[in-house]
DNA sequence: AGCCTACCTGGGTC
DNA sequence: AGACCCAGGTAGG
């Protein structure tokens, strides 16, 4: 399949920040290309930005995605609106930046550097045990146990150059009770059990459908149902409402977000060992009532900045604020 | 309710 | 080299 494109400049849409800025941990980044490729809704994907395009191309995606017709048009088009979806494109990221920085200063001065940061529309069952991965955990490791559960229990997708791609895992093979021991074998520690678990427990509440149940409740409501399953606490279950379920006004708490809160807002809570309950709730609200019901978006863009503060050269977004200078070589 | 601490693993630091 | 520390936390006390 050759490449489509959408209208979208890189001031609505940095791929580098959005992809890379630890939301989804299925991407790869070609720096030759300046190609990414990655994996959902059970199709492998590749994307670029040229100019004011985004374009996308299907590497492969399974039969269930594919029309049975000839009209390769409907299903260009259903193509296009999976994208436009997972960014959530019919949202004026330029205005809520507007918003957002006249409500905070901190915001304002880094949001010109940290462009186009987009909260991706996540699928739920893979957004929620990458998460369960994440706790107390590195990104690198993340990423490589993320990898692992699509490699043994997710369905192949295709094959391109040499690779071999796999949908993320649907929650009945998850639930599967063997599961624990060979995770445990393949490294993942305590979160073994907590996977197995979790899934089990998910099954019970009617599997996937389960999710969409939540995401028509109210925030907090769909929050503390997160927080029945097995190790899934406070933190996890925001990133939860907050990328895959709609709930745009969570705001997940970790050492990040309290570092940046402590040392920008609450500097009542600096020097603390570890986030309490009730700092968490303090740090949330703190954000929302400043942001309003995009907070968690929000705070994802300052999320970003701080990520990107230790690891400068890595994934430095292109500087759009002047005109191009190209690197001599 | 609020505060410990143990927990798997791997990469970094000194 | 080897002991520490830390990483997008959580469960159980």
């Amino acid at each position: 399949m050759s490449w489509n494109k959408i209208s979208c400049n890189r001031r609505e849409l940095q791929l580098i920040g959005t992809l890379n800025g630890g939301q989804s941990f299925r991407w790869t980044h070609d720096k030759d290309k300046d190609e990414w490729t990655g994996i959902f809704s059970k199709t492998v994907w590749k994307l670029r930005q040229i100019e004011d395009y985004l374009q996308y191309k299907v590497i492969g995606t399974l039969p269930e995605n594919s029309t049975k017709s000839n009209k390769n048009s409907k299903q260009d088009e259903k193509f296009k609106k999976t994208i436009e979806s997972y960014f959530r494109l019919n949202l004026n990221l330029l205005e809520s930046y507007k918003e957002w920085s006249g409500k905070d200063e901190l915001f304002k001065s880094c949001c010109q550097q940290f462009y186009g940061i987009r909260m991706l529309k996540q699928e739920p069952v893979e957004n929620l045990f990458s998460f369960i991965c994440s706790q107390n955990n590195h990104i690198s490791r993340i990423s490589s146990m993320v990898e692992k559960l699509c490699t043994q229990y997710g369905e192949e997708i295709c094959s391109n150059e040499g690779v071999t791609y796999y949908a993320f895992p649907t929650v009945d093979k998850l639930a599967q009770p063997e599961v624990e021991s060979k995770l445990r074998e393949l490294g993942f520690g305590y979160r073994a059990k907590f996977i197995q678990k979790s899934a089990a427990q998910i099954v019970e509440l009617g599997g996937a459908k389960w999710f969409q149940t939540l995401q028509d409740m109210k925030y907090k409501d769909a929050r503390s149902e997160l927080m029945k399953l097995h190790g899934i606490g406070p933190k996890v279950a925001d990133c939860i409402c907050l990328m895959s379920l709609d709930h745009l006004e969570a705001l997940p708490v970790d050492t990040h977000v309290y570092q940046i809160a402590a040392q920008n807002y609450l500097p009542h809570l600096r020097g603390k060992k570890n986030v309490t309950e009730k700092m968490y709730v303090e740090i949330g609200d703190h954000f929302r009532k400043l942001y309003g019901d995009m907070a968690g978006w929000a705070h994802t863009v300052l999320f970003c900045a701080d990520l990107k503060k230790f690891k400068q050269n890595e994934n430095d977004a292109p500087d759009v604020s002047q005109p191009k200078k190209r690197k001599k070589k």
